[in-house]
Parts: structure tokens; C-alpha cells; sequence
DNA sequence: TCAATATACTTAGCATTACTAAGTAAGTAG
DNA sequence: CTACTTACTTAGTAATGCTAAGTATATTGA
């Protein structure tokens, strides 16, 4: 077996490599990666406010802002009044929002897919387990 | 066993949030990461030149212009001309570069290094097995 | 109650990184 | 030698990150 060291190593590689290919797939949503990844946790965690969404992406408030002000000139997120602070927001997707995430998101998994049909049942089985050991670790990651 | 689709699905997020754990590692050494990541194919890929950069970053040539122009300013790179063809560069890290890059790789590899040490001994050559296994699949991703 | 403080968000200014379009210099083909 | 291609740079625009500073609202405590 590799050292611990090598397979860290080996993931980091990996992760680099498998990022890069399934942004590719996002360049075609012609939305900004910042954005797209804002609102995926908006389409997946729901509704939220400026700050809780700023630091689930872990930027600052200010970026998160703009980021915002982004998507709601896309038409894909919308600002609304927090019912219990009146300084806070509620941001939620829109309609738009939610069927352009879908879309990504099958367009990113598509991809995937198609390389790993080619894998025989063993790698597979792998792979998964690797995934679940991979979500234990590191579980302060935000989404 | 989960679907192929549930696999794709999770390798997805769970890259999104590997790499955004190590990114985390990366804020440190006050380079951006198009530098950074750049003068990783020069450090560990050898001299080339800027198109040949370029291209192995997925960024036209102006993009990767600056970027070297940047690297060139923070002492990390230099342009040198290319010996066979007057119109080309050869841009190679220096040493400054390389000590820089070797520092970064060491700081996300001891990042993920700790959390790996508490997985036991069948989960490391799982994920053992998941780098080599990805490693294969996709292999026209760029370093 | 009211003053001080803290929290939520926005705006402005700067740096980085991405693009396209347009320009320069050098090699190649007819 | 002319026309084309290739390698790189520069300029202009947009997105995304930061800090600092400002506004509005909530909370705390004398």
C-alpha cells in the first residue's frame, strides 16, 4: 500500500483533475462559477440568509452581495424580507434558478456517467465506498 | 449498490468540497490560483512554453499571459526566449517558485494527511484504489 | 428611556482572472 | 516577395475576491 502521504497526495490530483472536467460542462450554462455554486445551496439547502449563504461559499458578506445582486439580474434568485429581522434577507431561487441548477447538475453527472459505465462493477462499488468515506472526513466542509 | 448516477452524483460533491478544503490551504501563501496553479505545470511538468501553458490550463493565451506576467512580478517564473523559434518563450519556475510550490503541496497534503490517519486501514486502500481508478477514466484532463 | 454596541447588509475601490478583439513579430508556403 | 499562419502582447470589459466605510436595525445596560 501507498504511504498515507501518497494517497493524500493522490486525492488532491484527482479532486484537481475532476473539478476541472466537470466545470467544463458549466462553462455551457453561461453563468458565473461563484454564482452557480451560490445557488446550488439555495436550490438544495432552501432559502437563506445574505450572511448564512455567504458563509456556507466562505467569502465575506460584501462579496456574497454582489454575488447575489448577480443572480438576481440573471433572474435566478430573488431578495426577500427576513419575517423576524428586519436587517436580515431571505434569499430564494427562483423558478429559472431551480430548473437552470437542474439542468447543470444533470449536465455535470451526465458526464461522469458516461466514463463510468466503462468501469467493471468491483471499481464501481469502489468508488462509492470512497465517496462515503470521503463525506465522513472533512465534515465542517460547507456545501 | 447505489445507481451510477448516485455514484456520479457523489463524486461530484465530493470533489466540490475536497477541493474546496484544500483551496483553504492555498490562501496562505498570498498567490492567486491561476498563478498557483500554472506554476504547478511548470514546476512539476518542466519549462514550456506559453501557448503549451495555456492550453494545459484551459485558458487562451492572453489570460495566460498576464498570468505569467503576474508570476513574473512575484519573482516565482521567468519568460526566457524559446531556442528553436524566435517568436516563442521558454517560461520556466524558479527557484523561489519551486520552494514556493513545494511549500503549497506540502500544506494540502498535511491537511488532508490528518484526517486520513484516523480512517482505518481498509478505508486508505479503498481510496487508494479510487485515485488509481480515476486516475484512468478522463485521462485527457490537463495537469 | 436612551446611548453604546453589535449585527446585517450595501457600496466603493482595488487586485486577480477570465474573455474577445486587435496589434506586433516571426516563421512558412506559394 | 506576398500571403498566411503562429506566438505572444495589449486594451477593454466582466466576474469575483478582499478591506474599509456607510446605513439601518436590533440589543444591551446604565
Amino acid at each position: 500500500m501507498d504511504s498515507i502521504e501518497d494517497i493524500a497526495s493522490g486525492l488532491n490530483s484527482t479532486a484537481i483533475h475532476l473539478i476541472r472536467r466537470l466545470k467544463r460542462q458549466d462553462s455551457q450554462l453561461n453563468v458565473g462559477p461563484a454564482r452557480l455554486s451560490a445557488l446550488s445551496v439555495l436550490v438544495f439547502g432552501g432559502p437563506c440568509s445574505l450572511s448564512e449563504l455567504a458563509r456556507r461559499e466562505q467569502v465575506t458578506s460584501a462579496t456574497m452581495s454582489r454575488i447575489v445582486s448577480g443572480l438576481e439580474q440573471n433572474l435566478l434568485a430573488r431578495r426577500l424580507p427576513s419575517p423576524h429581522d428586519a436587517r436580515a434577507l431571505k434569499i430564494e431561487a427562483t423558478r429559472t434558478g431551480r430548473q437552470l441548477m437542474l439542468k447543470g447538475q444533470k449536465a455535470r453527472v451526465h458526464s461522469l456517467v458516461k466514463d463510468l459505465k466503462r468501469l467493471r462493477k468491483k471499481d464501481l462499488v469502489c468508488l462509492q465506498q470512497a465517496v462515503t468515506i470521503l463525506r465522513q472526513i472533512g465534515g465542517s466542509a460547507p456545501d
